[in-house]
DNA sequence: CTCGCTGCAAAGTTTTTGCACTTTA
DNA sequence: TAAAGTGCAAAAACTTTGCAGCGAG
């Protein structure tokens, strides 16, 4: 049977990124201002799989000069297309992103008791999709699958729902 | 090979619904009130298989005594509660419902071009899904799987994203 | 007659925008 | 130095809430 995998994030280099970043802006006529560097260097920094637009306001909350909230908020947008993040609707009301940079398309399982979010990915699944996809007459970009559920460790301690 | 289906909703009833609200009502201490039912029969008139708050609170407009925006909230969240109505979040800031009653589950495509939805339901995903929830210790309660892409029609106007 | 429900407007959350000023390329 | 970016506060978009009166059981 096909394994799905949970991954660490591999180990990232700021420098690949600020590359690919850099690139980008330069095709666009966009700037890479000390700014944007900052908001990548602390995404790097907060060590998190998976943060938000005010995880990041936060880390700037007793800085100065602070960068701000608009700021965070643009940046982020121009990273998302800049393939640097990748953003997801989880099920609340705020977006989380994710770097993707060095890490294969993966999917998401959430504990509804701990909030943990775990990575999967699935080839059999991958490729059933794109069947399901094509047999409808849809020309797949993209999808985003979320599995809700229990944790072992919230399980473990009798939490059912 | 498993075929993916798309179906239409089925002829629905509206007393079939308000039974079961009320059996739920009942259980809970809360009440059957005019505007609940308003709202049952709204969605039902409007014939959408998928709607927002808003859209509900629209049809109310042009009607006095009027039925309230809170209300339309508060009562939405109620009847998700109730297992009348399912509630998804797309890709938008908003969140869509759709009438859970006598259909069975099932996944979402989502035109990214003119904003159709299909739905599907495949018997092999819908296994392979568990099997990954299972494989990671999870205990998984539901998913919510949107393929995101290019419908037919806008691929045929030669819509390419 | 007691809770739960309603309408209204106000407040909450998350994200976006207008504008004068600053900075990058 | 021109075009893009920034900070700030105000606005937008969607949803929730406080409260005084209303209505279902």
């Amino acid at each position: 049977m096909a394994r799905s995998t949970i991954r660490k994030a591999p180990e990232i280099d700021i420098d690949g990124l600020l590359g690919k970043f850099e690139t980008f802006l330069q095709k666009k006529s966009l700037k890479l201002t000390s700014q944007r560097r900052q908001i990548l260097e602390k995404i790097l920094e907060m060590d998190k799989t998976h943060f938000t637009a005010d995880d990041l306001v936060d880390q700037f909350r007793n800085q100065r000069p602070r960068v701000s909230k608009a700021t965070v908020y643009r940046s982020l947008s121009v990273m998302v297309e800049a393939d640097i993040l990748e953003e997801h609707q989880f099920g609340d009301s705020y977006k989380v992103y994710e770097l993707s940079e060095g890490r294969p398309h993966h999917d998401h399982l959430i504990c509804t008791s701990c909030g943990k979010i775990l990575e999967f990915f699935n080839a059999d699944m991958e490729k059933l999709q794109d069947k399901v996809a094509s047999s409808n007459g849809f020309h797949p970009t993209h999808h985003s699958q979320k599995i809700f559920g229990i944790c072992a460790a919230c399980w473990g301690k009798g939490v059912r729902s």
